[in-house]
DNA sequence: GCTACATGCTCTAGTCACTAGAGGATCAAG
DNA sequence: CTTGATCCTCTAGTGACTAGAGCATGTAGC
């Protein structure tokens, strides 16, 4: 059994953090000694470095809370997980194209600095007026709103 | 004058986000009619015009204070205004270039699956075990975590 | 046993850039 | 005079953590 620290250094993720997923029902509540400390086991180690894969895949908390329903059922069938990874790959080429898009306009603006005042800077000229630009850029990230119920946070 | 919906329409940012600018301090208080309703003019469409642009570009509220700022002093050297957007400019390549990361550990994710039940699932199996990827990918959008002080917001 | 210091606990609040909604006042058109 | 749109302020919610307060417990060296 490990303590939450051993178990932070051990897979990357940070004490409060741990904490968190475990609030948020990603990860079950684990152990506690006597005094009142987290104890752990390796099945919980290797949920969080699962957790930690999935997020690092850019996944979402939702996604992966779905990810660890089906590895908990082998006997489901992988379609879901399949359509997850689909999916979250669709936005990522999405947001590749837009910040592509947006590298370009941001390419121009600072080509055409030619370094003198303010009054003069291509920069806050460009700003200014919308219809100089070659092409629509990306908004800013956004995340759609998620409206899926999640478990309540225990307060035990 | 206009009031805040017209403002809206014209610049296609919301009324209650055009009242967080207010409070944000990018934009000035406005006149107000008898009844309390705010009152814009056209230097404050286009204010709100070079703010949607900048935001659209990506920057961040930090930094559109400060082309702003800029921008309401054009005797001021410009370079400022070059390097927000320089800076900018070489966060997006970065990103990009992690996204892509992302794609090809992605495809390759997605590209294993049989579709067959999820224990031997090839997407959930490559999340339970890192050791399986290619590459290091890309951490989630992270941002950093502004020190910067920004003006109280003002209730009067 | 004593003293540091690390580590653990819970809880609250902050991040960013908005968005949603409550609960009420005012305006313009018919 | 009514209806519906628009406006006002204020609070709270979003996602995925992070920071910190204030306190309890564990461990290593003396």
């Amino acid at each position: 059994m490990y303590a939450i620290g051993q178990v932070a250094r051990a897979t990357g993720i940070k004490v409060p953090t741990i904490r968190f997923y475990e609030a948020e029902g990603l990860l079950p509540a684990p152990a506690r000694s006597e005094s009142g400390r987290r104890l752990y086991a390796d099945a919980d180690v290797s949920r969080l470095s699962f957790i930690r894969h999935a997020r690092s895949l850019g996944f979402e908390l939702d996604d992966v809370r779905s990810l660890l329903d089906l590895a908990d059922h082998p006997n489901r069938p992988c379609q879901e997980a399949d359509e997850i990874a689909r999916r979250h790959l669709t936005e990522v080429e999405l947001r590749i194209a837009q910040l592509k898009a947006l590298k370009r306009e941001l390419t121009r603006v600072v080509a055409a600095c030619a370094g003198g005042a303010a009054g003069a800077c291509k920069v806050i000229e460009t700003l200014a007026d919308h219809a100089q630009c070659q092409s629509e850029h990306a908004p800013p990230v956004r995340r759609a709103s998620r409206k899926r119920s999640k478990p309540p946070r225990r307060r035990v």
